[in-house]
DNA sequence: TATGAATGAGGATTCATTCAT
DNA sequence: AATGAATGAATCCTCATTCAT
């Protein structure tokens, strides 16, 4: 699984050759296809075991903390994430800018319903006066978007900053960000 | 090109096929390759073509204009392009998440350069008191990451949002974020 | 036709393309195939209006002269056009080589009716005890391999003799060698 | 390596095609390419095979034999590879032919010095006087081309002779021949 | 569980030749 | 007489997958 994670978050799926991926892992190809039925089964395997954590941080959004509070924390762990996980990250972004082949499904399914929840609790925060009018939807592709941007364009991000570590910088600017957005 | 574009766009690099341009593009595959040396020349024709306009926007900020309102229609015109142009989006999104091993001097070069200079405009905006205190290179990827989104990751945006044009909520919701992060 | 010479001799048949030749010609591909109808038909013409030059100076070999006055000049002309026709012997040995699929023919009628004729002129010298005896089509193989080496392994006479002239010596070793073998 | 010697020996490198030698080999294509990284490695692999075979008649020339015996020897071990190993041969003249781009440095290294080694062995032979002042490497020239006649163009030798063996004549000629040269 | 060997289905590219003008 | 454009048929090579052991 790491090795396919290494592979394919580099070179996406197509890009991505079983002997790569049986190299990384230390094994011999048909040996790899003998824990998995195919490239697609390490692949989907990937995608599924992955897809739990990714949307974990946003499942513990409470509706009972402090609104500014809840979000900034949620905002802060998927940055941390990205840092800790880019490969994950990559992977997914791969996936999703392809179209999603494999996890359309889950996105306007499990997703869609998520969101649709946690939008629901930050509308609620805004009907409470408790943060600014701020539309949920959007507001949480800001930090799927901004989080995320450290991982996926990893190198556009290095290639302009240089050696200097970009996420000590986001997390003030993200925590910024949100107040200015978010603090009535 | 065009039928370049939509292929690379859609598929990258390697999970793009001559195949698939030709018939795309109405050609047989070897009379594409009479037009284009290889696949290579024409995924590297459409990256060289499209990096101009991609910058061309930020290229545009002027210093001597009013300091948010030349970031928030700086942000909106790639909120515009996300929206009209998302396939080159997607192509760009494609080679940089895979490490940009074809424009990794580019973004060295020309793009650190023109940010770097950008910066600075912003930094002097800052120091006039005039926004803020924000990170310019952080402010610059939020503009990225955010308007970028909507086009790269359009499959998971449509996804959540259903039938909902993304468009017209992400530009007010921009316009409000970077009021909020801007205006002192 | 001059062109032809130069790239199918280098490359042989299969080994030369049009564009090559085109290119050597300096006329666009189909313009070339507007003066011979193929590939095949332009190193047909250049094996087939060759051939004549080729087997001339055998067939100037004269059985009223000094026997091995006629040998040694013959070969010395051989000599010669390895020397001045090099690409032409090239293709030869080229063809031949690899079958001589498309000579064959006459190579089993006119060169061999050809050397039969010449064959029974070396041995009714022999006959008079002119010349000591000799197996005249082995003296006529000799006389091919020696004169044509120079031409046709030019790169590795080249290699093994650096910058030193091969021809010079080559005509005095061949005289040589037949007078050892010829006169009585 | 049978095959391909097979099929190269016979159309030369550009000739052939790796259907045509796995069709030889009993393999299928990609099978021949599990074995060997591409054409290109097996007509290297091929052409590396051989050289040492192929030099190892002259290298065995001694200095402390008999001149006429040593130099007649080798000659006839020479003759004896055309006959037992046609296809070796015409392996290394279709490449030397073609300017022999892959064993050029071979030939200006390995196959020079050894040359040049027994060049000096037969000009020493030649001080003494125990045989005709004859220019070595016009020598070696003579017996490489001569003997490797009877391979390479074995198909002319072929149509001029008809049915008739060439070897065993060719024995006695090229004994002769050197008797001629050599003997004072 | 492990792997050397094998292969069918592509996939990029070349090239002789043809077509339209 | 000339050529830009087009293409079918190779041709080399890759790769996911299977087979035999």
């Amino acid at each position: 699984m790491d090795a396919g994670l290494a592979i394919f978050s580099q070179f996406g799926f197509r890009g991505s050759t079983l002997d790569q991926v049986a190299e990384a892992a230390g094994l011999s190809k048909p040996n790899l296809l003998y824990y998995f039925r195919s490239k697609e089964a390490i692949y989907t395997a990937l995608l599924a075991n992955l897809l739990e954590d990714w949307l974990e941080p946003l499942e513990a959004l409470d509706p009972d903390g402090d609104p500014v509070q809840e979000i900034t924390s949620y905002a802060l762990r998927k940055l941390d994430m990205s840092q800790n996980f880019p490969r994950e990250s990559r992977l997914f972004a791969n996936e999703i800018i392809q179209g999603a082949p494999r996890i359309h499904e889950v996105l306007r399914g499990e997703l869609k319903d998520l969101v649709d929840k946690k939008a629901k609790v930050i509308s609620a925060w805004v009907g409470q006066g408790r943060i600014k009018p701020v539309d949920p939807y959007h507001l949480v592709f800001t930090i799927w978007s901004l989080t995320q941007h450290y991982a996926d364009f990893e190198v556009q991000v290095t290639a302009v900053l240089g050696d200097i570590d970009p996420f000590e910088g986001a997390r003030h600017h993200l925590s910024a960000l949100l107040r200015g957005l978010l603090v009535p």
